[in-house]
DNA sequence: GCATATTAGTTACATATGTAACCAATATCA
DNA sequence: TGATATTGGTTACATATGTAACTAATATGC
């Protein structure tokens, strides 16, 4: 095992080397994904709302009335993902849509106060009960550190692949 | 009936109070995303292979002669998604299969010395060198400290959702 | 006003992934 | 030994997801 930042790319690297469980990357995937598959199990088993339906709900519920195209700023989400959520939501009766007089392409979206509203009652509060719970393995002052390298590293991997484009 | 650590709350929960962007599963998902595009760019574009492909090499230049059910465990994935990795990789000719004499289901795994050890000679180099420039968005203390915070995170949220099943 | 470009959103296609059913080899135990 | 259970691994099916092509409405430039 080598400390970090000392071989540099062109020595020799054996494959047998490579430790995919101290890899970050291969760290991340997955705790994201037993944090995700934990918080899912119980929208989805008990409310049917994929991943990319339960962020829609929960940004129409704080930003109504907002199109397609800012659900996608806001969720970060492929355009046609959220198309899908909110074709399968408004089957639902979760979410209803509008048309913007102004300008006919956009269509405004809002929780439904009958359906969709009751759901966001429930879920949200399991999702914070979740986090909350997640949150009590560290000390208050380990969530905030927490918080400053997880910004520190979505700024770095963002500008790395924007250099990586070119 | 409520799992241990996730007692519900009860108080009034107005929906627009759920912040999506500052929701810890949410963020972790944005990052590890971010995190595993970067580093894919490399890996799928200039050697055609997918997340799951690239974990069983590394896995398999690390720990010759793997099982698909040994890759399994040390990859954290499911053995539909080794099973088709390992088959593209046979295709490819970067990995070569046996029999186990003593446990004829038993098809012990290698990374072939032409092929695949050619690959992983690239590709690992690349991979180090990006998750060192990942880190070096973070002083050498915070990476220590990451580190463990993830740790401690991986462990409450697997006890978590062992908690939920039940 | 008309041709072209842009924007909002959906559809089509190919690929990826998980669940369950499945086959083959081995282990268990009466 | 023979019936049953378990294990290693693959296949079938349904679902999910991204890229590119598409429709419709609006904006732009002449």
């Amino acid at each position: 095992m080598e400390p970090d930042g000392l071989k540099t790319t062109f020595e020799n690297q054996p494959s047998g080397a490579f430790d995919l469980e101290h890899f970050l990357p291969y760290r991340l995937s997955l705790l994201s994904n037993t944090v995700s598959e934990g918080i899912a199990q119980f929208y989805q088993q008990q409310h049917r709302l994929s991943v990319p339906e339960w962020r829609v709900m929960v940004v129409l519920g704080r930003y109504p009335d907002s199109t397609a195209s800012q659900l996608c700023e806001h969720t970060v989400m492929d355009k046609v993902t959220v198309s899908r959520a909110v074709k399968s939501l408004l089957e639902k009766r979760y979410v209803q849509r509008m048309t913007d007089s102004n300008d006919r392409r956009k269509r405004p979206l809002r929780v439904t106060t009958e359906h969709g509203e009751k759901v966001l009652q429930e879920v949200i509060p399991h999702a914070l009960d979740y986090q909350r719970a997640l949150k009590q393995s560290l000390s208050h002052s380990e969530v905030k550190t927490l918080d400053q390298l997880m910004e520190k590293l979505l700024k770095a991997a963002t500008r790395l692949n924007q250099q990586q484009q070119t």
